[in-house]
DNA sequence: TTGTATGCGTTATCAG
DNA sequence: CTGATAACGCATACAA
């Protein structure tokens, strides 16, 4: 702001050109000769010109601009480092689309802003979260009727609107609880909240249902606690179990953030890890390799998922149609099982 | 998009009043009368009309938005967990002033976008890293000269045009250092990069030193080892140190994350934390307090630094005067020393 | 290949 | 308190 902000129009004054023609330059439009192109370009650069977005975006009716809505509300205390850590990929994934991301956090208790409000600052919508959309399900199908593009990080949930892209959790799950079996554990514990409000640790459920059935044991709902994400909820889940007197050798954690609320808890209560007691979380976020065990779980690639997760958007936005798909996990073993 | 998006324009018509009215109206400015501001309002809500941004900022030359310029190349890896909740406190922060926030990773290795190009698109710029702020120091030089409004989070750099906003990293190395040698630890060692790239390291470095010097003990460079922020540096730079077999029965680490590496590292060496080497960070990410044992660091205010950054840009914004300023820090202890 | 005319949807500036 | 009019800076359509 030094002397007032240069205009294309400024620039077609000193190139002698018209301002459509600068406009069509900077964009590299070949409709320009090159001569023409490399001095408005010239003359663009010396200014330090760039072009006005609001103009640009509000002109064109395109905004190049996608937004990010984190549905959990991590209150005072810290965000799930999965999310994080998609957050970060889908950033660098937006960036390389020449797309900015307007990032949000959703807190439950808060107004309905960000609905359409921010249909209208971008072009779409990614919603990341763990899959607490129930509570988001009156906004979602109001975005879905006003044709707002937008796709859902989770699992497909029946009757609910939009696109989705997601880990495969079943499976996943169904792997890494099946590795506990299969070094000998018969008596595992499962903590997760597997209400209807978190979609995606039904989905592990069902893996570690599975795994159980077809190897011939039994589920116990003893060993069964409810869970949030968070490490505190995952040590409190335990303890409920060691409170039971139910024994057990094992615990799948439907995340890593609770596993180490496990661990801990177990730990605390005189038990070994692994020797004692084996543990696999969800996730693999960076801790995870770096605990005491290192822990045992199941990967999602963040990576792809956040380049798919741009790409179907940007589809979406493009009339294109896509499918929702889930996307294969990887079991990661570390000490935290034994071996 | 089911008919075409509403406009102020619309609305007049429905209402029978003139465009202008209608967004003096939504904007609840008082020159409107109540009975006509109502009912404008009403039928915008009806239209579920939402004002356009992008038309909007236009007008008024003003984005209410502000970038985020996370200065840290993650590569693949993750981003530190404590700028991901400074992250959180910004988002935070920003939303409730109404501002919107553009997040963006400046990877070293990338071209030299998101310089003036995002001050177009936002009102003012936050930057966010661990110091190694002289590699941008020629945009940011750039950046003052264009009269850009930005904020530095760290320590004041001599040269470095521009305000800041930090913690008092020194005064919380002195405390975390002092606190070792009060447990009767003589034999500290240093794991950080206290090059000029990490200021913030630097900070740290005079802490622990002035920790050591005013109880007598003499610094000894083979304990000293240079790290950056993540558990793998921390991890080898222990091994370094290991190595030299120079005897040691503590470590200050200028990071939670480095931390966790060094412990890591000690207990596969055979050492136990705290009996034998006692163990301190600095940042207070969440994993410390769930980690084994609980680690004693130092705890930087995520939440207000988030909220002063954001009120102290929108001064700027807002053409007032700020001064760069250091938040204390506090000393967490945990068990990773003993007692 | 370039220029002319016009409009995106809002807010600012007047005058009434 | 309200209305007419202009303008923000760019991109589209069409003509030349």
């Amino acid at each position: 702001m030094k002397d007032s902000k240069p205009t294309s129009l400024d620039i077609a004054h000193l190139a002698g050109v018209s301002q459509p023609t600068v406009s069509r330059a900077l964009r590299n439009s070949p409709l320009v000769s090159k001569e023409t192109r490399e001095k408005i370009q010239a003359i663009a650069r010396e200014l330090n010109y760039k072009v006005d977005v609001n103009a640009s975006n509000l002109r064109s009716q395109s905004t190049k601009t996608l937004a990010l809505l984190l549905c959990e509300d991590p209150g005072d205390s810290m965000i799930n480092p999965f999310f994080l850590s998609m957050l970060g990929s889908i950033t660098r994934a937006a960036a390389k689309e020449g797309y900015d991301l307007l990032v949000s956090f959703q807190q439950l208790s808060e107004d309905w802003r960000a609905d359409y409000e921010d249909a209208n600052k971008a072009n779409g919508i990614i919603f990341l979260g763990y899959g607490d959309y129930t509570q988001y399900i009156d906004r979602i199908s109001r975005l879905d009727q006003a044709g707002a593009h937008f796709i859902t990080w989770g699992p497909v949930v029946p009757g609910q609107p939009g696109h989705f892209l997601g880990c495969d959790n079943t499976l996943g799950a169904y792997e890494a609880t099946q590795h506990l079996i299969q070094l000998g554990r018969k008596h595992i514990a499962f903590i997760g909240d597997t209400s209807d409000d978190c979609p995606e640790f039904q989905d592990r459920y069902r893996g570690y249902l599975k795994a159980l059935s077809e190897h011939g044991l039994k589920y116990n709902q003893q060993l069964h606690a409810s869970a949030n994400s968070t490490e505190t909820m995952g040590f409190d889940a335990t303890q409920t179990i060691l409170e039971r007197t139910e024994p057990f050798d094992s615990v799948f954690c439907c995340s890593d953030l609770m596993a180490i609320g496990t661990i801990q808890c177990l730990r605390e209560n005189g038990y070994s890890v692994p020797d004692d007691i084996a543990v696999v979380g969800f996730d693999d976020i960076p801790t995870a390799s770096h605990m005491t065990p290192p822990l045992t779980t199941v990967q999602q690639d963040t990576i792809k998922a956040g380049e798919l997760l741009v790409e179907n958007i940007l589809s979406l936005i493009n009339g294109e149609h896509i499918e929702s798909r889930l996307l294969p996990p990887q079991l990661i073993i570390r000490k935290s099982c034994g071996s």
